[in-house]
DNA sequence: AATCAATGTGACAGTGATGTTACAGTCAAC
DNA sequence: GTTGACTGTAACATCACTGTCACATTGATT
């Protein structure tokens, strides 16, 4: 969880994967590394919660009976966090009676499978959830206007020309344009890209920022007339933007 | 497992085929033996097993119903094992009911077939199993750039000049021109070229990337000119590139 | 326009990641 | 056993990236 694990945080995606069957946890935690995502897994309800937490990752599947706590008991606190709101979950039960879906589904979850199903099924569904809550997550190049941002080969090019940037000003252009025209507090700027036990002065993003901008709009020739993609919220953040005065 | 292992790998592909009818087994291992597969056959999942852990296969073919250990149990304790973990499966079925076919994924196959099914059919699915899993082992030449790598015969070329290469240095290349310009972490690397189980230090891939790159840079005559083709990615890892600044 | 707070940005030094060399151990071939 | 190729590790050298400060600009509020 360190550093590879914060540099390669956009770059795919992260599963937290929770279920008390050893068996069960790591037949789909190799399926879903199989399918280019980062599983963590955690044994007992307790465990996920934790995990979930500290690590913040961008699905959480959930087995619906665990020791410690339940599947629906982890759920239902993951949304009362606003740290965890967001995150999406997938449920997984044993029975299958249209009363459980329908009790998963109330507790916050956004999708419920009844086992049995395939390793495959699963991804499938963990795809399609990610589709529908953060479709940039998917797509393996992310654009805005004449920017292309490779997560592969962690690349960015504007206009065609490769564009090099070091790992922070990667990490911070990866999060701005997975939503464009989103607005980012220095705050959660530094959570997402610093991760949340760094201690670090809110004015290091902004030379960040200043950084990131200085090379988007260089030239390799020296020119330096690109316009700002980046817009500056007084009092808020950082976002992009197509229009910007200047 | 390993020296041997390793020098064969990227030379013929070498399929693990396990049925206890005599038939079929002969049948098939002699079409995949005519299509340039190197093969081992077990007439039991207990033989199979055994097989597939001293001779780390390319891919294991199982029949559903073996004495001693069926396809599932076989394919379940693979799978639980690191060392045969990624190991792709196909599993063969008499039956062909749906259920089954859940059965076979759920337990980590990575296809099914139903019996009948021609010889010839084996052989796609084998290559299709093949090309998603291990897209180099399946050409005879990878290229990239003025960089030529021949797996049948182990030898890079850079520039029509063959380069003389360490097992390592060659797997390592191999890995990265199957997907040119993709990142791959030192524990990729670790887990592709030295294997999952193996605990070796991280900066010995350092070592071998810098070796292998004043391998390739390095003329017969002895100028040492080429433009630098392995990108450094500080804090993720390496990358095969074509412009490299410097 | 004057003032104050927020933001932009150049400079600089520290840190840590990477490049590279040297060396000793292992294994195969002879 | 000796030789030679290949490995893994440690040690040292470098270099890129970072965080912070200081000062310049900008923008809002009065």
């Amino acid at each position: 969880m360190n550093y590879l694990d914060i540099e390669q945080r956009l770059m795919t995606i992260r599963v937290l994967i929770a279920d008390d069957e050893q068996n069960q946890l790591e037949l789909l935690s190799f399926n879903l590394t199989q399918n280019g995502f980062s599983v963590t897994t955690a044994s007992d309800g307790q465990d996920a919660l934790t995990l979930a937490e500290e690590t913040h990752p961008d699905i959480i599947i959930l087995d619906w009976m665990m020791p410690k706590l339940s599947g629906i008991d982890v759920c239902r606190t993951l949304r009362s966090m606003p740290e965890t709101k967001a995150i999406p979950v997938i449920m997984l039960s044993a029975r299958g009676e249209e009363g459980d879906r329908t009790l998963g589904l109330d507790n916050g979850a956004d999708d419920y499978m009844t086992k049995p199903f395939s390793p495959r099924e699963l991804v499938a569904r963990v795809r399609a959830v990610l589709r529908r809550s953060r479709p940039a997550l998917l797509n393996d190049v992310l654009e805005f206007e004449d920017l292309k941002l490779f997560p592969a080969s962690k690349t960015v090019e504007r206009d065609g020309e490769v564009i090099p940037l070091g790992p922070k000003e990667f990490q911070i252009l990866s999060l701005l344009m997975e939503r464009p025209g989103q607005v980012f507090s220095r705050n959660q700027l530094l959570d997402h890209v610093w991760g949340h036990g760094i201690y670090v002065e809110d004015r290091t993003v902004d030379v960040h920022l200043s950084r990131l901008r200085k090379a988007l709009n260089l030239r390799k020739n020296g020119g330096n007339d690109r316009p700002d993609l980046i817009r500056t919220v007084r009092g808020s953040g950082y976002a992009l933007s197509s229009m910007n005065r200047k």
